[in-house]
DNA sequence: CGACCACTTGAATTGTGTCAATTTCAGTGG
DNA sequence: CCACTGAAATTGACACAATTCAAGTGGTCG
């Protein structure tokens, strides 16, 4: 299965017309610069679920995610998986293949999800010709790595509630709507615990009204209740 | 107290005659890259418990390990410690002055190590030069965030037991010598267990001839056997 | 309507955390 | 030389939290 057949294609980007440029990898480029930029950038759309690239796939580009949330995932030797990190809008997938590795995780789409594809020749390209690129890598390869950090942290020591506490302030941060998830199977594989442990802490917590589920997998959460449970049990 | 009282100055390092040169940063420079090279750089040694650089600092320098071994430390908000990495020689730490932040982590030597002090200013200069250094850059960011990758999913998932079969075994891989650590409390900071049941695991490993401590936190193991429990329980 | 899927809930089991007592060992000073 | 001290490691007992296995609920879609 192609991992492309998940996604729908929207279009050729318009880099320099990009309404979320500055929140992206070529926020810094100047017009020269894009004249620079030779192949293609696709825009793609995501349905929830939809891969996006393979663990192990040889990949020849990289992406930007515009709007929606992607998770990665790891798959360990015993066939359980672990979700590693999420991007957000502005963050970057794929920056492995910039050192010439295979794609190190599995990249699904939790919600409506549209990214742009940039091939790696085009970053190495724009890299050897401008330094303003640089500095914008370097600060996504820092935020993966400081994200990793957190999630270890925070999200895989202390108890279940401690934990899922945690996720919810970490989703909720910086954003105002309700926060969107894909299921109890995904929230055990994001804080390291089972499935039941997942339902049951939830289940705990709309009960304490600390959270809110309206619809299916929409969760409104007490900021402030959720802060006290995050530190103290 | 400063974190340089805790190291001792070596002498200025003559990066172009570096024993372990293609190891480290500087890998793919060429003579007149070299040039470009006007401010000193450092060599420390430190002594097990010394610690390089601690969080929070708005660090003016990396460091690249050319042996030894350091411990990434974070301090959770309930004031209890946790390992998120370990950089062995060839690695490099404090990357995130790149990006113009301070330490994100305290960063302490485990046994005898050897490091040099490379300042910011240096490294820029050189990155808008030659375009040499990217990749050997990049190539660390992404060392870093696969180690933290692999912390995640095999460092703190599964029974004690498993996680500390894999400690030993990640420990111990691409090295003959023993596994050299510094206490049970950091063992189980690394894996994310309590003291005590670090310390019981141990000893049952021992009890079990998986492993030996013929000095204190010197360890032999034997590869083969760890590597079963490590999947297996 | 029945099949399927995700979620919920229950009960028993196991593992780990916690608190506390004890041992070992290296260092210090009488 | 030996008794003291303090730090790190070991061990035991107990409580509690999470896993596991299993049954049951609720919803959606063919």
């Amino acid at each position: 299965m192609n991992a492309a057949w998940d996604a729908a294609w929207q279009g050729f980007a318009e880099c320099r017309r990009c309404a979320v440029r500055d929140l992206v990898l070529f926020g810094d480029l100047c017009e020269p610069d894009f004249a620079l930029i030779h192949t293609p950038i696709d825009e793609l759309k995501l349905a929830p679920g939809a891969t996006l690239y393979t663990a192990g796939e040889e990949g020849g580009s990289l992406f930007t995610i515009r709007a929606g949330l992607v998770k990665l995932v790891q798959f360990l030797p015993d066939g359980t998986q672990r979700i590693v990190r999420l991007l957000r809008p502005g963050a970057v997938a794929g920056l492995e293949v910039l050192v010439g590795r295979p794609y190190g995780h599995t990249a699904v789409a939790l919600q409506e999800t549209e990214v742009c594809r940039i091939p790696r020749t085009v970053v190495e390209r724009l890299s050897k010709e401008t330094p303003r690129l640089h500095a914008r890598l370097m600060e996504r390869w820092d935020q993966a790595l400081q994200q990793a950090d957190v999630w270890l942290t925070e999200l895989s020591t202390g108890s279940a509630r401690q934990r899922l506490a945690r996720l919810f302030l970490k989703l909720a941060e910086g954003r105002d709507g309700p926060v969107v998830l894909s299921g109890r199977e995904d929230i055990g594989a994001m804080i390291g615990l089972g499935m039941e442990t997942a339902s049951r802490t939830v289940a705990e917590f709309k009960r304490a009204r600390l959270i809110r589920e309206p619809s299916p997998n929409r969760f409104e959460c007490d900021l402030d209740a959720l802060g006290e449970v995050a530190l103290g049990g």
